[in-house]
DNA sequence: GTAATAGTGTCTTTGAGACATTATCTA
DNA sequence: TAGATAATGTCTCAAAGACACTATTAC
């Protein structure tokens, strides 16, 4: 009675910023369909494998990148039954949000990888439904800064408040006042932790050095300026 | 190249407000697997069938309920090996809230349906993984709430503050102040809008009737009380 | 010293929490 | 009339926004 014809996919929306600005890792596609094109990273969850395990596993294929050094989580489910020319193919979608470190990219095949500014390539075709799941991947990270913790997870595991602020800033395509922010990150319950650290040979007075709090959640979130 | 021996199905996690408790509409399965165990309402999707097409259609069979009446969006997917011993099954779980209509719940199957408190199904077994599909829908309907003026999908489609009061601290099992709530219900832009109408024929002062704001998103939400 | 950046403090405004009072209906 | 429920108003407190000042480094 069930059909039993589909294909399974995770496809990888994997932010980082880097110069300031977000981006998104893309892949570009050495095999039809839309060969040449620019696609999300991803690929087809074996038949013995959890769905969280695919999207490990292609996040080390695709990009190079360890799970442990990047936050993964589930986004959304894309099925419509022409999204894929080759068949009935739905794709689970993750999220996935990484420092910037000097990640290889390297595709495991001869596809090429590059990091592309989220403001320039919202404008460009890319392949299968891929535009609709990275809008929602970008929303996705711009809400959950509001109300928990993980902009840290775009910094190194030890970070200064400044540069905490500069990924809301940077995500949020805003300003916020550096001195607010201080008193928010510290004050609010689990969202930043001292580790007595401080940075050293910059210009300027030494920064204090912080990790990821524990908190799930954030209370009071930290809100985004209201669109009006 | 892609293994093309999944089955993918969805999985309903309704819920509505009868008798002062948030409910659960559970169908207790009338074939094996887990047969004669409750289970979340579902079934699988078709070859040439999109994911929301499915979930409605879903509803509508299972449930004799139109998608109209309630509102509807993806949940989370779920697809662990072994979740369903007749094979390799996806499941996308869909969140629906309705208000309590004398809805059939007649399963087209000879499967019964009934409505089950929250707070008493959490202790059975559920078939399958959807005692976890059950909690993450849950959570989700009341994060919902803080953020989004859905409340009232569980309300007619005109109703009184003081039943979308209600209706929080069902979902909430908290209790909130009228005053504040109806300050913060008719002040927060796009939460409720008024008809013009009242209710009549009730005991003590009539009530203004309103139905559900444009809002996508409140600003500022309405934050749950803290845990603590 | 100067320039640069980090961190702290104060005032104001907005909004939520606590709570009293008035308004309008049914019986 | 009494009883019930709706709606409004006031005071207080917590937290965000705006903004000035002090602290600590490199040079």
């Amino acid at each position: 009675m069930p059909d039993s014809g589909f294909s399974v996919a995770v496809d990888l929306v994997l932010l980082t910023i880097r110069e300031s600005a977000l981006h998104v890792l893309l892949v570009r596609r050495g095999v039809p369909p839309y060969r040449g094109q620019w696609a999300l990273p991803g690929g087809f969850v074996m038949l013995d494998e959890d769905l969280d395990e695919a999207a490990v596993r292609e996040l080390r294929e695709e990009t190079g990148v360890d799970a442990s050094a990047a936050h993964l989580e589930q986004l959304a489910s894309y099925g419509h039954p022409r999204r894929d020319p080759r068949g009935r193919v739905v794709s689970v979608a993750y999220l996935a949000l990484m420092p910037d470190l000097p990640a290889p990219t390297a595709g495991s095949d001869a596809a090429q990888a590059a990091w592309r500014r989220i403001d320039e390539v919202n404008l460009k075709r890319l392949a299968f439904d891929h535009d609709r799941i990275l809008a929602d991947g970008v929303e996705r990270a711009r809400a959950k800064l509001e109300y928990t913790p993980l902009g840290a997870a775009f910094c190194t595991p030890e970070f200064t408040i400044a540069e905490l602020r500069t990924v809301y800033e940077t995500v949020w395509s805003t300003t916020l006042d550096p001195r607010n922010f201080h008193r928010k990150a510290i004050t609010t319950d689990g969202f930043v932790e001292p580790t007595g650290r401080s940075t050293a040979g910059e210009r300027g007075r030494p920064a204090q050095l912080f990790r990821r709090g524990q908190a799930k959640v954030l209370y009071p979130p930290l809100l985004r300026p209201p669109p009006a």
